[in-house]
Order: C-alpha cells, then structure tokens, then sequence
DNA sequence: ATGTAATCGAGACGGTACGTCAGGTCTTACC
DNA sequence: GGTAAGACCTGACGTACCGTCTCGATTACAT
C-alpha cells in the first residue's frame, strides 16, 4: 500500500517505511494513543526523528498511513445475493470501527487532520472513498439485479452505515454486534425507497 | 446550565464561571481549536490558569462545560403531528453538529475523553442522553398516536440520526442540509418497521 | 521573647503565636527547610494563612521569630577565668549554628532578609548584637583583668569567632567540636594582641 | 572553566553556554537575585527553557557555574615575602566576597544547594578547594621559610580568614577594608603559633 | 447581656515560576 | 546523500506557593 500521507515523492518513502509504520502501530497497541507520539515512534524504530519528519508532515499523517495498512477496503465479492453482498458490506465496515487501534485513533485523527484541507482531503481518500467505491459497486449490482430502487443514493445508504456504526462504538458503550449489522443491512434491502431521493409520494 | 465536568461541589463552580466559560467560547470561535489552550482561555478570562485547574480536570473538561451551554436539548413541543415532531428532533440534531464550534471540537473532545471512563460518561450524559430522552418521548408520541411500530427500538433510530449527521458533517463535505434532514425523517416514518426489532416483513 | 519581626503592635502578636512558631519548627525539623511554606505552616498550626501574613510581612520573618526562640544569646556568667568564660562564650556560639534547624534555615534567612534591610537589621539585632553583647562583656571582663589587651577590638574576635564556626559548619564538612572551640579561644587569650587595633610595631 | 555544575558530558556543554551564563551574570546585576529566574534567564539569553533544564538540574547549579568564572581562584605568586604572599591571599578572598553578584547570591546559593550533598559538594570543589589549595601553597612557603610554625593548620588559617570576611560582609554592615585585610593577615604572620595544632604557650 | 469590632479559620483568587514534555527544526557525523 | 542521533527553540502542560482577598464564625470588650 502506498504512503498516502507521505510527502516525499509520490513513489518513495524512507528506506525504513515498514519499521516505523510497524512500531506506530506497536507503541498504539502496547501503549495506547496518548503515548504514541512521534518521539516515541522513533525511538521504537530505531530511527531519527528527522527521519519521519522528512516523510511525514506531522503526527496525524503517520498515524494515519500507519493504519491505512490495516483498513479494510477490499471488494465486495459478487455472491449472487444482495442482501448477503450488503450484510457483507456492512460487516466491513463493523471490523474496521471495532479494530482497537483504529477506533481508539479516529478521533484524534480526525481532531488532527481537520485544519488541514490537504491532508482532510487524503484522509477521506484513504479511509472512505477506496472502501466506498467498492460498497458502491455491490449496490448497482444490487440496483440491477431489481433489488434495490434504481435511484439509490449510494451515498446516503453509506453515510448511515458508517455513521451509525461509528456513532455506536464511539459515542454509546453498545456493541457494535451481528443484531445491528443485520438491521442496518435490511433497512436497505427491504426499505430500499427510503435512501431513494424522494422518499415517497405519500402526501403527508 | 450546571457544570457537568467542573469538580466542584455538586452545586457550585468558580465565582469567574461564566467568564471563564465565555473566554473558552471566545477563543474557540475566533483562533481555532489549536488555540484553544488553557492559558489562553485563563488570559482571555483575566483569570489565573490555577483557578481554571481548581475546577476543571484538564481542558477536554472546561470545554465540554462550555459547549454543553451552547448544545441544543431542549424538549420536542407535542406538536400532534408525528412526521413534523421527528422532523423537528432531527432539525435540533443537525443544529447542533452544524454549529462550527462544537463541530471544530467534538473529535478532539472525544479523543479527549475516550481515555477517561468517567469523563467519557458524563460527556454522554450531557451531549446525548439529555437530548436522547426527549427525543425518545417524541418518538413514543408516535408509537401511542400508531404511526410507528410498537417496539421501534428507539436507540436505534437516535444512532442512526446522529451518527449520519455527525458522519456527513467531519468526513464528507457534503453539506447536512434539509433534503438530508427530510430523509432521515421519513427513513422512521415510512419505515418504521426497519428499527423494529425484528425487522421482519411485518408490513405494520 | 517578643516577637522581633512581626509587624505588629510592639506588644502584641496573633493569639495563636505559639502555635505558628511550634509549627514552624515542627515543619521545619520533620521535613526541611524546602517544605517550610506558608501554606504548611498554616495547616500544622490550624490556622488560616492569612493570621500569618497579618503578623509577619513573609516567611523569613517568621522563620527568624521561630528560630529566635532557640537561639541562645544569654549572659556569660562571671567565672573569674578569663579563659574559661571565652570558652563559655565559644560553646555558646557553636551550639547555636550546630542546631540542625537553624544552620538550615540560617543561608536561607540570609538570602531572604537581605533585600530588605529594615528585617536584615531587626535580624542582626536578634541573633547577633544581644549575643554579642553578652559576649563583649565577658571580654571587657578579660580586658580588666589584664588577661586581654586594653585596646582589644571585640568586634573583631566575634567576627573571627561566628565567622569560622559558621563558615565550618555551612561550607565544610569539618566538624565543630571542642578542638575548634579551644583553638578560637587560645587564639584570643594567648594573643589578643592579634585583635588590637595595630595588631603591632614589628617593623617589617 | 569547565562548566562544574551541569549535568552534560564532563567536557561539554551547551552550546549556547556562554550566553546562558552570561545572562545569568546580567539578569543577576541588573535586577537582582530574587529576579534570577530559569525564565528570565532563558528569556535574556534567548534560549529555550528546556536547553537550560538539559545541562543544569536546577537554578543553583545553573547560578554557580555563572558566578564560578568571575571567582577568583588564581595561584598566589611568589613574592619571597610570606607577610605579602598571605595579605595577597586575603585580599583575592576579600575581593571575591565584595563581589556584589557573588554576595548578593552566596546565602541564597548555600540555602539551594544545602539539600542536595552532590551539588554541595560540588560546590566546594568549585568555589573552595582551589582557591584554598593556591592559599595554602602560599602558606607552605612562609613555612618552609621559617616564617610560620612547621604544624601551621593551613585549614582552621583559611576557615578564618573566609570566615570572617563572608561574616563581615554578609552578617555585619562593617566594611572589609584594608585595615581588616591586614589585621587577618598579621594573625597568622605575627601569631602562627595560634593556628598549630597545640595552641600551646610556646611563644616561638 | 448584648452589640460591635477585632480576630480568626478556611480557602478561592490572580499570579509567577517551576520542572517536564512533545513538537518540529536544525546541525553534525557516519556510512 | 540519506540517515541516526540528538541539540535546540518553542510553548503548553499541570503543580505548588505566593500574597491578597472575601466570607462567615467566633471571640472579647464595651456598653
């Protein structure tokens, strides 16, 4: 996986990539977030401060090409069934929100990135719009097959999943558990018209 | 509004807690969540920093004290129409998240709070459980007048409300705009089934 | 004793004086001179901080109160020996700078008082001038009989005298004991020319 | 000068030293010991906190390497006339103690170091021992002259002459003038006897 | 015996400096 | 020439005390 929030040439990357990218990921396991910071990382790599600050810009980048790497953002397999792509959809989603590392640094990632259009801008590459496309495809398969409404907004269909399953894991202590991955799947696949841009006609 | 984070008697607070809580806004809108440390808030306030320490456990506290005053909760008015009553529910919602400082704040509250069990909970008691509560009693109007399923599982419906929104306003640019509120209404009140729990083909 | 730099009325002193400079004292031998604060003072004696500053203008005030009640400056009895009553007067001055509380108060009093020369002089006046006019006596004693010079500078000797005891004990790790208390008194009774004023006509 | 006090490798420093320390030797004369702060030292030497906090443990290490380079220390020449050579001794201890940045600093100093054996004795290394070694090289030729008793206690000559002056100075407001330079040197010169071990009646 | 004033305890307050820490930049060797 | 090491400046952290202050409660004296 390239570096993402690497600065260097769009190719490279510091010889020791894979060693700090591995004890970022190590010092975040072993220690916990507040502990990963970049002094920590380094000495953790057996590497130089400037070493990172060459390839990363600040912290939030590192962290984040750290977790890239353990993101899932495979395709959705075609089963031939809707309802199972979807279900499989949305256990994706559940496994990447239910990762320690990566829930425990969302916030800060995002608390981090935020000022930074930039870097905002290959976050959301990253993290959404690589595992987005490929939801995005079992839905027009979905839409195809006549199972979901052919004005899907795909979109919106994802933006409640990935909302709902994060708001879940972080903001409340209810598990993110097989029960609201089947709710959330079925209220696509039976209740498809409700992400269709006019919901319905029902006149109040 | 009491002080949820303040370590004080139940009761009290500094003498300077407005002033001090205002500063914290002051800052926050016009330098930026970078900015807002506890020194700049203490020398915004005219208050030394030890008298923001005396009440506050650290900085996630004190501003999470000063955006609970400004976070919508109030009560959904019974408005006899359960359509425009979640309407209405999920206006507040988007409301809140809209605002620019509490949205610029919530990742790094969160990142904040996450390590602190006890603060964490407070924080959900007082930016969703107060506002949750009177939600669900709108929704249960609903359930009474017979427009929504009987055993709607009313976190549901919330999760999915909020974390949307949330989701759509830090990581995607799209905008939380009224078409966005209006789905998410009638996503409940033509579909209510879908957040019953059994999310069967019960047609209501 | 009065109370020498409490800022008081001549006469008067808190109702609870006793109580402060036990406190002191007690701080001041339980846990050393760096934890000797107001605040601990304040709190050994039961006493709100501000009864202290009404009384005393800082600590080194009150430290020089406190220790000025263990410090002994009384008369030099008249022995009829010369020599022994200097020796008297030695011991007296060792005993005072060998205490553990006041030779680790006395650097810090020092650097505390001597910016403020109305304390500094109320603090020569308490530890050094009724000392040393008891000890002056017992010079003038061996003066008229003719056991010490008629010119004899007394300043001189005590000067000799307070300064090597004091300076072995702060800056040496020599012990004061009685070899050093005789070798200061022979110096006197077996050459007080030495601290007369031409200490003598040898010509070269 | 080595740097005594600082922490570093036994022969660096910082390499900003000589600005620290020269700060130090401002802030110090211009506004006074009490003003003496880290902060406002690393603020007039234009240096960070943290480089002065990497090299010194603490402000007394740090004020003691400043005040050691202008200690004079220097080796007592050899004059042939021993009653010079001791009143050249004299003279350098009583210049040192008029310094005013080093008895402004001295109490303060030995109240900050008192605490700490290592420092202290540090201390001693660096403010006593080499000048005393020098002194009483210059003594050991007035004994070897002849001109002083073959067991001239050259420690109880030094502990009185650096006795009585830092007393003078510090305790006393009687000035230390020439006429009290000459007075301790003859009380060595024109009395040796007093300072051998038998302080006996053995009138040379 | 009671009212008034001084004194007291408690501790909040605005500050200053502490010593620590991490961020991010820069310099110096080494390989 | 990239890199490991780490010095450096910066600036916020959270703590400890300072000396001032306000607040009732408790004296103690004068009526």
């Amino acid at each position: 996986m390239a570096l993402a929030f690497s600065s260097g040439p769009p190719d490279g990357g510091p010889r020791s990539a894979a060693k700090i990218l591995d004890a970022a990921r190590d010092v975040l396991s072993a220690q916990g977030y507040p502990a990963l910071t970049i002094e920590a990382v380094a000495a953790a790599a057996g590497v130089g401060k400037s070493t990172i600050y060459r390839w990363w810009p600040n912290k939030e980048a590192l962290i984040a090409d750290a977790l890239a790497e353990i993101f899932r953002a495979e395709e959705i397999p075609d089963l031939g069934d809707t309802h199972a792509e979807l279900r499989h959809a949305v256990d994706m989603t559940i496994d990447n929100y239910t990762n320690e590392d990566i829930a425990a640094s969302l916030p800060a990632l995002a608390a981090g990135l935020l000022p930074h259009p930039e870097l905002m801008s290959r976050f959301r590459e990253t993290f959404l719009h690589r595992k987005r496309e490929n939801i995005a495809a079992a839905l027009r398969r979905g839409v195809q097959r006549g199972d979901l409404p052919h004005d899907l907004d795909t979109d919106l269909v994802q933006d409640v999943w990935a909302g709902t399953i994060l708001y879940r894991r972080l903001m409340t202590d209810t598990p993110t558990d097989t029960a609201l991955a089947e709710h959330l799947t079925r209220l696509v696949t039976e209740n498809g018209s409700g992400f269709a841009p006019r919901a319905s006609r029902t006149p109040t």
